[in-house]
DNA sequence: ATAAATGCAAAGGGTTTGCAAAGGC
DNA sequence: GCCTTTGCAAACCCTTTGCATTTAT
């Protein structure tokens, strides 16, 4: 389930920075690492109380800090009105689809949009430093007709 | 400064509604409509408050709902922790980049870019509704050293 | 032994809601 | 006059912080 190879690089985050390798901190971590989905900071609390290790609110959040810090973790905001929550993987930089009936998130990558990015940039005088594509639809099985449940907040 | 027409066309939008045409939703509309700013929910109820006639931020939020279902305003979520409003210009569908550095926001437009993101939703089986870019970077002003002030919330 | 992490609860910021008072139609 | 809006304050959600206690090193 969880890829052993990315928690020791936390392990070794940790030991770099005489942080405390803690039950929690690993918890927490093998949540987030090992997950292929964008989890928010509740649905990793209520998965490591799963596991059978509860942690508290400011737990979970001082934990992702500190993932996100190593660098191992990314952040992400659809607009709902809380974070979100990704493992980095080694693709470099990905754009979201989202639907907006079940909430549902795919990702992919485009390098000609990336080039088009900078161009825009510098036509109007900005420094390019990154940027941010989602995409809202509704995903295939919302079109079969699946009951979705998820509900974000409208933005344009 | 304020564009008289689209007052007009919310006053007419609550007449059609049957809502009351008070003096609160007139100075609120007058300030997102007129403005050519993305406007955040405080800075609305601060220059509604500036031009003498201050109202309460329920009320600010309410007036807000109701501009958006008429459609003459939009909302835009620049990852900063809330929302910000601005008036739906005849402009169909903008992107936006905005300075990391001093906050501010440009806008702008490309079509390529529309026609990209259905090709890739329907790529991946989504009916494509909508889409959202952000290009963040460094804008000219800033980059010749011109202090700046806001800060955002970093999302990827 | 020491410095840091944890948990809890309280505070914080943006937004929403309940309800009595005010006001448009 | 009836029904909606307003304002205030309390409630809400997500997130952060303070502080006593537990824990890794």
């Amino acid at each position: 389930m969880s890829d052993r190879g990315v928690i020791d690089r936390f392990v070794a985050y940790l030991r770099d920075h005489n942080l405390p390798v803690t039950a929690q901190r690993l918890a927490i971590a093998e949540v987030v690492l090992g997950s292929d989905r964008h989890l928010s900071a509740e649905e990793i609390a209520q998965a490591v109380a799963a596991r059978g290790t509860a942690v508290g609110t400011a737990t979970v959040y001082r934990a992702i800090d500190t993932l996100l810090e190593s660098g191992l973790v990314v952040e992400r905001d659809f607009g709902e009105g809380f974070r979100r929550f990704e493992p980095a993987r080694d693709i470099p930089h990905h754009e979201h689809l989202v639907c907006t009936q079940c909430g549902r998130v795919e990702e992919f990558r485009d390098e000609r949009l990336e080039r088009m990015t900078t161009i825009v940039a510098e036509s109007r005088g900005f420094a390019r430093q990154r940027h941010r594509l989602v995409i809202h639809g509704i995903c295939g099985s919302c079109q079969r007709g699946a009951g979705g449940a998820a509900r974000i907040r409208g933005d344009a």
